[in-house]
DNA sequence: TCTGGGGTCCTGATGCTA
DNA sequence: TCTGTAGCATCAGGACCC
C-alpha cells in the first residue's frame, strides 16, 4: 500500500486530501511512522524524529496512528490476496508476498500482469486506497519491483533481465543492506550490485560474515530461492516504552519493569503462548542499549514468574544517569506452560485477570478520565453535528472537524472537553459497503483457474506502502 | 535535531557436557 | 582417570525490516 497510514487518514478525512499528513508519535520523542507524498516533498520520511519533521513541514497535519483502523483495511486487502493464492506471506499491515503460480492466478508474463492489474483495481474499489504491485520470479526482485512501482503502479521484472536491471543499482537496494552494511561495503569500495558480484563470494564472506556474505552474493546474482511462506511462527513477544523524560528514580524504574512484564504476559496469553527466556531491555540516557536475559527451566505465562525474572535482571543493570526506554520480552516460545504440566498456579491466574482490567488505563495520566482524552485524529460523534474527528485539544477545549469519508471537507467547531454531546466513535468505512463488491462476498473479481504449470517462475506479487 | 515499537536473524564469547 | 574437543545452549549485542 502506498504511504499506507497517511493515505488511510486522507481517505478518512476529506479535508486532508492533497495535504501534507504525518502519522507517528506526537510526544517529544516521537518518530514518523508514515508521511504522505505531499509531506515527503518537504523532506519528511519514515523514522525521522517528529521534532525534525515539524521543522521541515510546520503546516502539515500531525496525527497519531490508529492501528485498529489500519488493521481492518489490511484485512480487506489480505482477503483479496488470499483469493489469488493460498500462499500469501504478510510482512506487515501493508505489505505481503503472494505466490501467484501456487494459486493458479498466473502462469506467464501476460497472466501475471493481468492478475496484478486486477488486484490493484480491486484494492482501490474495496478500500478506496492505492496499492503498488511488483511482479518477478523471486521475492527479492518482487520487492524491488514494488519499490519501483510506487506510488500507484505495477512493475514487472521479466525473466532474463534481472542481472542487467540489478547491476547498476546501489547496494542499499538489496534487502538486508542497511546503513551499517552499506557503509561497510562502501569502505571496501563496493557501491553497486555489480560490484558485489565482482568482489566474489569469498571476499563478501570475509567482509560480512558467513550468513550475510553468502546471502548477499546470491542476491547480487539475482538468485533468491526463498519460498513464500504462508504461516510464520512467532519467535518472541515483547513490549517496550520510551519515556518522554528520562527516569532516574530506581523505584520508579522497578515499577515500570513490573508494568511492562504484565503487559508482555497479557500479549503472550492473548496469543496462547508461553516462553522460557525472559529478556529485559534498557536504553540509557545516552542511548546506549543493553539487554539482559534469563532462561527458565520451563516455559511460563505466569505474570508473577515473568515479573520476578525481570526484576532479577534489572538488579544487574546500572541505571544511574537515567533510562529513556524499558522493555520486557519473552522468547523460546511454546504453546504449553510448565505450570500446565504440574497443574498449578490457577489461583494466581485469577488474580492476574483482575489486574488486567485495572491496567487498561495508562498509568501516567490518571487526572483525566480516558473518555475525555481526545487524541488527535481520532473519530468522534456529536449529538448535534454528527461524525467528525479531533483536530486538536488543550486548555480544556477540543476542536473537531465534522466530515466523513464520503462528504466534502467539513466545518470546524470547538467544544469544552467535557461537552456532554461529544463522544468517541469508531472509524467509518472508507468505501460504503455494497453487497456485490469484490471482497464483500470473499470472492474478488480476480480470475483463478487451475494452475497450468510448466512455467518455472514463481510470481511474487507484492503490495506495500513505505 | 535527537533518534518509536515490535519483530527477526546473525555473530561471537562462554560454559557445559558427552 | 585425565584431557582435549566437538557440539550445543545461553547470553549479549548489533543490524535490519516495516
Amino acid at each position: 500500500m502506498d504511504a499506507f497510514f497517511a493515505s488511510a487518514e486522507q481517505a478518512s478525512k476529506p479535508s486532508l486530501r492533497g495535504k501534507a499528513v504525518v502519522v507517528g508519535g506526537l510526544g517529544p520523542r516521537g518518530v514518523v511512522a508514515t508521511a504522505s507524498y505531499e509531506a515527503r516533498v518537504f523532506g519528511v520520511h519514515s523514522a525521522m524524529p517528529m521534532a525534525q519533521a515539524r521543522r521541515l513541514a510546520p503546516n502539515a497535519a500531525y496525527l497519531v496512528p490508529r492501528f485498529a483502523f489500519y488493521r481492518a483495511i489490511s484485512e480487506q486487502v489480505m482477503g483479496l490476496l488470499r483469493a489469488l493464492s493460498p500462499l500469501v506471506e504478510p510482512l506487515s499491515l501493508d505489505e505481503a508476498f503472494v505466490d501467484l503460480e501456487a494459486g493458479g492466478a498466473a502462469w506467464d508474463d501476460a497472466s501475471a500482469r493481468l492478475a496484478g492489474s486486477r488486484l490493484r483495481a480491486d484494492i482501490r474499489e474495496v478500500t478506496g486506497l492505492t496499492g503498488s504491485v511488483g511482479l518477478a520470479a523471486c521475492k527479492m526482485l518482487a520487492k524491488i519491483a514494488s519499490e519501483q512501482a510506487k506510488p500507484d503502479g505495477l512493475v514487472v521484472i521479466e525473466p532474463g533481465t534481472e542481472r542487467a536491471l540489478l547491476g547498476p543499482l546501489s547496494v542499499r537496494t538489496l534487502p538486508g543492506v542497511g546503513p551499517a552494511t552499506g557503509d561497510h561495503l562502501r569502505r571496501a569500495g563496493i557501491h553497486t550490485v555489480d560490484e558485489i558480484a565482482e568482489a566474489g563470494e569469498d571476499e563478501l564472506v570475509r567482509l560480512l560474515g558467513k550468513a550475510h556474505g553468502h546471502a548477499l552474493y546470491a542476491m547480487a546474482l539475482a538468485r533468491d530461492e526463498r519460498p513464500v511462506v504462508a504461516e510464520r511462527e512467532t519467535k518472541s513477544v515483547s513490549v517496550e516504552d520510551t519515556y518522554d523524560v528520562d527516569i532516574h528514580d530506581r523505584v520508579r524504574v522497578g515499577l515500570e519493569v513490573q508494568r511492562l512484564a504484565d503487559r508482555c504476559v497479557r500479549r503472550l496469553r492473548g496469543a496462547g503462548l508461553s516462553g522460557r527466556t525472559i529478556v529485559l531491555k534498557v536504553r540509557r540516557y545516552d542511548f546506549s542499549t543493553l539487554t539482559r536475559s534469563e532462561t527458565l527451566r520451563g516455559p511460563t505465562d505466569d505474570p508473577g514468574v515473568v515479573r520476578e525474572a525481570a526484576a532479577r535482571l534489572l538488579d544487574s543493570v546500572d541505571t544511574t544517569g537515567g533510562v529513556r526506554l524499558l522493555g520486557v520480552g519473552v522468547s523460546g516460545l511454546a504453546d504449553y506452560t510448565q505450570e500446565d504440566l504440574f497443574a498449578q498456579a490457577a489461583g494466581e491466574r485469577e488474580d492476574f485477570a483482575a489486574v488486567e482490567d485495572a491496567d487498561e488505563a495508562p498509568a501516567e495520566v490518571p487526572a483525566v478520565p480516558v473518555e475525555r482524552r481526545w487524541a488527535s485524529g481520532h473519530d468522534v460523534r456529536h449529538a448535534e453535528f454528527g461524525h467528525g474527528w479531533v483536530q486538536g485539544s488543550g486548555l480544556g477545549r477540543v476542536t473537531v472537524r465534522f466530515e466523513t469519508p464520503d462528504s466534502g471537507p467539513g466545518r470546524v467547531r470547538t467544544f469544552r472537553v467535557d461537552d456532554p454531546g461529544l463522544e468517541a466513535a469508531d472509524p467509518l468505512p472508507l468505501v460504503a459497503w455494497r453487497p456485490d463488491e469484490p471482497g464483500a462476498s470473499g470472492e474478488p473479481g480476480v480470475g483463478g483457474g487451475p494452475s497450468v504449470g510448466g512455467e518455472s517462475a514463481v510470481g511474487g506479487g507484492r503490495v506495500r506502502a513505505d
